[in-house]
DNA sequence: ATAAAACTTGCATATTATTGCAACATGTTG
DNA sequence: CAACATGTTGCAATAATATGCAAGTTTTAT
């Protein structure tokens, strides 16, 4: 069997399949499994599939689709920097989903090795393109609006978690009003978040600081760290840092 | 033998068996392989073949394969409208991950009132776009091979579950070895969502068919409905008909 | 923590390609 | 027709490619 044939061949299983394995292509094509190793190494520098250990994985399936036309994005990828330092190896990391989150997880180094958590499904599918993650995903209802799963199925869930720390991004804080929701639903939830976490990040915009919502989640001096895209020194933070709160 | 003669000979053959090799073509011919090679080099400089180390490939031959996505992605649209019309308002379906379900949620009319469970990522957020239907996500570890959670908690979630029907898009099906993949807490889950389900639907394109992996999920006279991109009537599916499954 | 499986690297070998060249054939032109 | 240009083929030397093996390392699983 020629090269190319045998290339082809594996192109065309892992996207039949999903997965293959180097003993089993070994064994139906007759090489060595170093010829087998070579040929997925070949195919994943063009880039046709995902080599993994012990086989390769289909591209089409672990593929990004990026996100377009984020609000204010560059705000978001300099808190995502700030933020993504706070995680280290070995930590339970318990997130909310929203885009300033993606941005933070994509800033996440490759070789960091921790556990998150989350019950946000654009979230999950951002952790997943982290190669030394683990990602537990909490289930329950989804909220379309919201995007994350919300009840009391999930708050359980929440509740059983001794995270070191929560990172939330959010809707609006304001200093006498703390950190406010529109929705009931996903307020227990954080809510919920809070209290099983040592430690607890928020991740926003400046915009968002000093505008409230309907619904309370936590006061200010339950915050421990707020992450913004401004200078920690900025005025519209000091009152903030008067209460307690620790400013990236 | 005239070098026209021998180019149309090679070519004739090269579209024949779809692959040649240098050697074969010298002996047949009484010429030397350096001239065959040179025949090659032209041919393919002419691009009526592939010209690969040790041979020639024909050139629909690299095609089919190379370009299969798009005919794949029609077939498993078929699949998709044909499967659609199995789930009914007020039903309890269970849903495994992979491009065939997410083109069949792509089908799902925007008028159907149901709800879905899943443990699939990108199964939840193609679900997210419907309006009328309700989705619970089933909570556990990510796996970032499948796309799906897997574990005790997931397999527990599932087993609480009494479903309508479960829609399985699937990785291999052979009528002896009967349902099949190479993922060993895939399998897990997809055997409780079987089992927690009054109606097994599995969805495929017929290539998966007769093919089989490494661990067992179910045999073939556990499957209540195939649905493939084929006609009923077509003699690939009839030892399944046989069987007692019903083809769509 | 330990053993098994998978991977990497370097090397040996075999197969396949390339190149220049000589031999011969074919074609062209005055 | 002779002389010359052009094209084709095979050969030999050399280069490049492909493959398997073994020793040592890393990763994974139990």
């Amino acid at each position: 069997m020629l090269k190319k044939e045998r290339q082809t061949f594996i192109l065309h299983n892992v996207n039949l399949h999903n997965r293959l394995l180097v003993g089993d292509l070994s064994e139906e094509m007759k090489v060595s499994e170093d010829t087998i190793r070579r040929d997925l190494q070949e195919l994943s520098d063009n880039g046709k599939l995902i080599k993994v250990h012990g086989g390769a994985l289909s591209k089409s399936f672990h593929s990004s689709f990026n996100n377009n036309s984020v609000y204010d994005i560059d705000s978001k990828k300099v808190i995502a920097q700030k933020a993504a330092q706070l995680i280290k190896d070995g930590m339970f990391v318990l997130t909310s989903g929203g885009t300033t989150i993606i941005e933070m997880i994509k800033a996440l180094p490759e070789n960091l090795h921790a556990t998150f958590f989350t019950g946000s499904v654009p979230a999950a599918l951002e952790y997943m393109h982290h190669p030394n993650i683990d990602i537990i995903l909490i289930g329950d209802k989804l909220s379309k609006s919201s995007q994350i799963t919300v009840g009391g199925e999930a708050i359980s869930k929440i509740k059983e978690i001794r995270a070191d720390i929560c990172m939330l991004g959010i809707n609006a804080l304001h200093i006498d009003h703390g950190l406010t929701d529109n929705d009931r639903e996903v307020v227990q939830v954080k809510k919920a978040m809070l209290e099983s976490s040592d430690k607890t990040v928020l991740l926003t915009i400046s915009e968002k600081i000093n505008t409230a919502q309907r619904i309370r989640i936590c006061d200010t001096k339950d915050i421990d760290v707020l992450v913004t895209e401004l200078e920690p020194s900025s005025p519209i933070l000091s009152p903030f840092k008067d209460m307690g709160v620790e400013i990236l």
